[in-house]
DNA sequence: CCTACACCGTGAAGTCACTTCACGATAGCA
DNA sequence: TGCTATCGTGAAGTGACTTCACGGTGTAGG
């Protein structure tokens, strides 16, 4: 095979990866009740703790509006809450609940075994390889894409 | 690292990788006025030639309701048109018009593009060593998820 | 002090991808 | 000649997004 068809192959492989990886989360999410995009939300409070909206919508690199009704769900659902902002009356913080925390940790939990049923046929020394390779990738693609936001990732 | 982490490291990057991609490939086929979804639908008719929406609906795993409204937009784009089934009155046959044609010419290039520009640093062998650890994933994702439909690849 | 101006979150309205349910038209088989 | 399965689509609804407008609030500058 040529190297432009050989590369052309492993797009085509990254491709795959994404619809299939899409799926498994958003059915497996679903029967927990949730949704990729607020669990992303708060996926990404677990990393920094309680976080006004503005800066969620600047991390998930979504408008601010779409994250009032992502987190709207969350509280609906009892996983988050709004809480009052000590220096900045505009502001809110969202926090993570107790439940919102427990959800957190099976979450994380899950993303062990799903990381171990994906990777756990792969030797050592390939999944070194593999992630070096994505990182190589990840490089190029960020340089690519316009700025995107800092992207947290969600089981 | 344990092997543990190492394997939730993979895992993270293969969803960031997922994340950015998926952004690119929305903003850049944005820029012809297109939707992944619908260009999905068009990549897929490439590789099958004149197809029927059930058949589609089932290549891409979604509702038969819901090609009804992407065929709709394709069409109201000139890319595709319904033609009359030559044996059954009941199907429509999606088939791309010379627009469309063109465009899918245009996305080849542009993926190629991107395979290149993605995938262009890396040596032979350590692309070798990507696809097949892909593959190995892949092939265990798919175990995973119940039944994914054949997932066709778009730029 | 107080007047601009920038910023926080949200209502309103709209787009797109998706779903299920119901229904008319057709195909195919006993 | 009916029974039944199938093709596509209207109706209605959900979720994730967007932009635009607006009220409440922080923060300078004069």
């Amino acid at each position: 095979m040529t190297d432009d068809g050989s590369r052309v192959t492993a797009l085509d492989r990254v491709l795959e990866l994404t619809v299939l990886l899409g799926r498994d989360m958003a059915t497996s999410l679903a029967a927990s009740g949730l949704t990729v995009a607020r669990t992303t939300l708060l996926w990404q409070l677990r990393a920094t703790g309680p976080t006004t909206q503005r800066a969620l919508a600047d991390a998930l690199g979504v408008s601010a509006r779409n994250v009032t009704g992502l987190v709207d769900g969350l509280v609906a659902a009892g996983l988050v809450s709004r809480e009052q902002h000590p220096a900045d009356r505009r502001a809110t913080l969202v926090t993570p609940t107790a439940r919102g925390e427990e959800l957190l940790d099976e979450l994380g939990r899950g993303q062990a075994e799903l990381a171990g049923q994906l990777f756990g046929g792969l030797s050592g020394e390939r999944l070194e390889g593999l992630v070096s390779a994505l990182d190589d990738v990840l490089e190029r693609l960020r340089a690519l894409v316009p700025h995107g936001a800092a992207v947290e990732e969600a089981p």
